[in-house]
Formats: C-alpha cells, structure tokens, sequence
DNA sequence: GAGTGGTCTAGACCACGTA
DNA sequence: ACGTGGTCTAGACCACTCG
C-alpha cells in the first residue's frame, strides 16, 4: 500500500520547503515539476494546490511559486484594559505600531445596528434591539492588519464621543468609565477558524492563512455587560499576548 | 468581466449552506452538481475542495459530501495558573471536561531532549542544552483534543514529581512551588496557523481545520522563566478564555 | 451491484508578468 | 515573444459504502 502521487509529491516538496532546499523561496515552475517527477500537470497541481492550503505556498500568476514568508505583529489587548486614566497615550497598536518602526493607522466608521444573535447575547440585550458598532479597520504601513469592531448598548454609548469617527485618544474605556461604567472585569474569547468571504477581501487574506477571532466582554462592577469587542485577527500576521499576574503575587512577596 | 465558473460554484454552494440550504447537511453528489450546473466535474471537484479548504465541508468517500457541524470546548488555561494551593482539584481540563458530562483522559509522556530554538529562547537556555518534556494528548471521550506540551529546565524538574507520567491531582505549578520555584507571572501567546502532518495526524485533524498554538510561559519572583507550555488546539473544538480583572478594581470598588 | 468520492491522464485555451 | 500560472474539458479506472 503506497500513498497517492500527489500526497507523494506533497510530502517531498513540503519537506524541501522546511529544509530550505530552494534557497532563494523560489519553487520550479509547474512544467519542470511535471518533468522532474513524471506526473501529469493536474497531479502537480494538486500538490502545490494542497500546500498553499498549509500556508507553505504562495502562487503568483504569471511569475511562480514563493515559500511563504511571515511577519508578526505582537498584539496586546491587555494594555488597552490596563490603561490608567489620564494618560493621553494611544491605543496598544499604535503605540506598539510605532515602537516597531511602523507606520500604523486606521479607518473608523460608527453606526447603529440590530444585534446580531452572537453580540445580543454577550451584551445582553434582544436580539435585534438596536446597539452601536464602531467598526475599525487597523493597517500597518498601508497594508490592512485586523478588523476591530466595537458593540455598545445604546444607552451606554449615545451621546458619548464613543460615537464620533475620529481616534479617541484617551480611549474609549475612559470615555465609558468618564459616564459611570468603568470596566473592572473582562472575558476574553479566543476562537479560530478559517476567514469568510469578506474578511478575506477587507484583509487581503491569503489562501491557507486562518484567522482569530478574539472577543473581548467587559463588564461594570455591578456585572454589567457594556461593550463587546471582535477582532478579527489573519494569523500569517498577528499574535495575541497577554501578561498575567499571579493575583497572590503580592501576598508571596510580602509574605 | 465574469468570475470563473469554480468560484461562482463555490460561492453558490456557499450561500446555500450558510443559508441552510440542504436542511439534512448533505450535499448533493458530484454527479449531481455536474448534472445542475452543466459544468465538468473537475470544476465541481475544484468548489467542493475550496469548500473544504474553507471549514464548511466534510468529504466522506463513499458516501458523499456534508456540512461541518462543530462543538467547542471552553479551555481556561488561566484556571491552572490561578490555582490555589492544597485544593486537590483536578486541572481545568479534567474538571471542565467532566462538568459539560464528558469524559476527559490524558495520555503522559516524559522524557528529556534538547531544547529547541523557540523553547531555549524562552527558558533562556542554550539550545541544545537538555530540558525536561512533559508531552500530554488530551482527550475527550476517547477523540484527541489537544496537545499540550511543557518544557522545564533540567536543574527544576529533577528530581520532583514533575518527571512522573502520571496525573499530578495537586498540579505541576504546585509542585514547582513546593521547590522554591512558585511562579507569580506569565506570558501568553496565542499564534494561529495550519497544521503541521504530524498534528494532523496525532490529533486526527480534518481538512480546512487551522490550529491555535498556545505558548504559556512561566516565571518566578526573581524573574526566571521556569516553565513553557506549548499547546495545540484544534480550531474545530476549542476556545481558548480567559478572565481579567483589572489592577485597580478594588481601588474603585472603595472609592 | 449501483452509487459515491479519489486518482490520474492528455490536451486545450486564456490572462498575466517579464524581458 | 515567451514562460508562467489559471481555467476547463472528457474520459478512464479505482476503492469504498451501502442496501
């Protein structure tokens, strides 16, 4: 019993990828492969069609095939949390952006929807009953980094520069907290899956590039659900981190 | 100018199975979609693999094509961390596992390598310098889950019941604690990609399944890194959560 | 045995990037 | 002009599942 050709092909080009065995990123074109292995073009394509689906490959039409090559961008949802008031600094991506040498920016648009069953939920509202999304688009040096759109019951945000479509530099959190629900607590969500049709568009995905989706939940100090975060994050680009303490941290080091 | 026929199939096909289309979750015969949209079935082929490519199918040779359907799990690596001491609980994934009325298992293996690149950069050790692996498979109901792998330097798991294959009820983090290496901090990463053959394998992963590999990495008051956990969570039947509370919460709870 | 998906072939034409 | 990947076809044989 012997795999397929092109599950053969697949494992030997894959293992020459990860030995590095085309040195300039550069994978001979379809025709040579179809000579070197004496297989028909479909069974060559088939296995570059499968690596690309690993995120190995990269096909570029009428030039060839690239080793893929990533940069990541570390992602600190727990700074923006963390911020204390009256700092006037950006958010944790521009300011890291920036840090990196980069050049990060993004594009904001504020309106009112019916909730969705998902954010009806965490929000605790009903379904379809009116909420107001800030959508962000984050780009980094021009290129479309991650989506973060922003759910608020309505009678939380309205009235609050949480609805202008400018950057708010001392942070929407501060805005809430400035109009009596400061968060104390949060629920992180991290899920992943394989991006959707319009976040592959809007982000300029890949094929074989997953993406997160990280959802955040913050509650007020009576329990209250008041604004629900979704970020979509492609995973050829972005890590999340986070930075715990231990809550007896204090308590050893005094102890 | 027309999209090509295979992507208009794959976006038609698409919309129907986001639609709830195909009610029963199957999906109509290669045969068939031949026969439907008077296209070659190397066309049908290449939507139905793109389908698959993208999560929302499932091919089951000999029997046709369905609609994925998934179950997560909620997996709280802050749990463990947080533990308190003499609580003789099971870890979060044991104790979660059994709560949802499944049945969690765990096989261990420990051994000792050389440290890899990504994980003596983390310990801070030289690479190549031996470190303790503890490899866990966790299971649910007999099906692979997770792979979560923990590495330690050598000069604090000798010796301890941290080298055991066994359970350990009170938990690695105690048993670390009770030998002076308690730790107070720790960093999360949380990257997101495709699998690689050898998960697949282990973890019985499906096609269009992309992974979230989790890195935790452990530190003790004097700041030394003592452990680092890797682990691999299938897309398809994990979350990752995790609970924050913000640093001044009790200062604003008595203000 | 009939139907299903999996494999593989040869061959054709096209759009695109590069020189 | 040439080489590249992208699209699409018709057709063949196989292994598997299920009634």
């Amino acid at each position: 019993m012997s795999s397929p050709k092109h599950e053969q092909l697949t494992a030997t080009l894959r293992d020459r990828i990860d030995g590095d065995f085309y040195t300039d990123g550069r994978i001979p074109s379809e025709a040579n492969l179809v000579g070197e292995f004496r297989v028909s073009r479909t069974t060559v394509r088939a296995a570059l069609t499968a690596l690309q689906n690993e995120g190995l490959l990269r096909a570029q039409s009428g030039v060839g095939y690239f080793v893929r090559k990533f940069r990541h961008f570390m992602y600190r949802p727990q700074d923006d949390f963390q911020r204390k008031k009256l700092t006037a600094e950006a958010d944790s991506f521009t300011r890291a952006g920036t840090a990196e040498g980069r050049n990060p920016s993004q594009r904001i648009d504020v309106s009112m929807i019916p909730a969705p069953e998902d954010v009806a939920r965490r929000l605790g509202v009903a379904r379809g009953e009116f909420v107001v999304l800030r959508s962000r688009l984050r780009l980094l040096d021009g290129e479309p980094f991650q989506l973060n759109d922003s759910y608020y019951p309505r009678d939380v945000a309205e009235g609050t520069a949480v609805m202008s479509a400018d950057d708010i530099p001392r942070g929407v959190n501060q805005v809430l907290a400035d109009h009596g629900f400061a968060q104390v607590r949060a629920l992180d969500e991290v899920w992943v899956r394989m991006p959707r049709p319009p976040e592959v568009e809007r982000l300029r995905i890949p094929p074989g590039t997953p993406v997160a989706e990280h959802i955040i939940t913050g509650f007020t100090c009576d329990d209250r659900a008041v604004r629900m975060v979704r970020a979509v994050l492609p995973g050829d680009r972005n890590v999340i981190t986070f930075d715990r303490t231990h809550p007896d941290h204090d308590a050893e080091l005094s102890a």
